[in-house]
DNA sequence: CACTAGCGTAAGCCATTGCTTACGGTAAGT
DNA sequence: ACTTACCGTAAGCAATGGCTTACGCTAGTG
């Protein structure tokens, strides 16, 4: 179940906001904080948690650290989300047909 | 963006399995916190905040409140991730073809 | 009209956590 | 070799947040 770290994660705004702006693309470090409202230890904070929750993956270009989305972290998270989605449905669509068809206490 | 709110209300563990108690079908506060590691007003308090977060509904039932899914909410949150996925996967194949058949940066 | 069941809300406490400053360590440039 | 750029980590702090106990309110029941 890493979905539950993934969700974490994402959960706090800086934090989302780093992600999405790896969005476009791969990114180092420092042109990420540039223009983020926080100091650039705390976006690479905000990276190292991303990483630990296989949300993101990172390469070594010299001396800058370059980070990127690892899609298998977003993957988990859809497949999560999606068995969730149906199982809801199916669960509002009897509830429905109890409540509105035939008794829902026999 | 409404997603925020939903990413928050999933993050925590507690609320997360409050949210996936009601995935089987509409229960009542009571039998919610029946159960869980928690007290009752605890679950009260997690409901209210998966309510403002536009995951649950809630329907009176003589004196109990009886809490079910809202699949709009659901439906938001996956409109999100399904954008972000795609994005995603666009900007990993460009990376990948960037750096593997030309030249990155003209 | 009491009395109970079922919930929501308020206050308070404690743990978590996100941010900052400060420091150390590696890579590139001169 | 010295300096600069770039980054990760540690320590410390202030704020957020989840849990509990206590209280008040409404809906049924005798």
């Amino acid at each position: 179940m890493a979905y539950a770290s993934a969700l974490q994660c994402l959960s706090d705004p800086t934090r989302r906001q780093v992600f999405e702006r790896l969005r476009a693309g791969p990114q180092s470090v420092g042109a990420l904080a540039h223009g983020l409202p926080v100091s650039r230890p705390a976006v690479s904070q905000h990276l190292k948690a991303l990483k630990d929750a296989g949300l993101v993956l990172q390469r070594a270009e010299g001396a800058r650290r370059v980070y990127y989305i690892d899609p298998q972290g977003l993957a988990e998270l859809r497949r999560w989300l999606d068995r969730f989605w149906t199982d809801a449905l199916t669960a509002f669509k009897n509830e429905v047909d109890a409540t509105h068809g035939t008794r829902s206490k026999p």
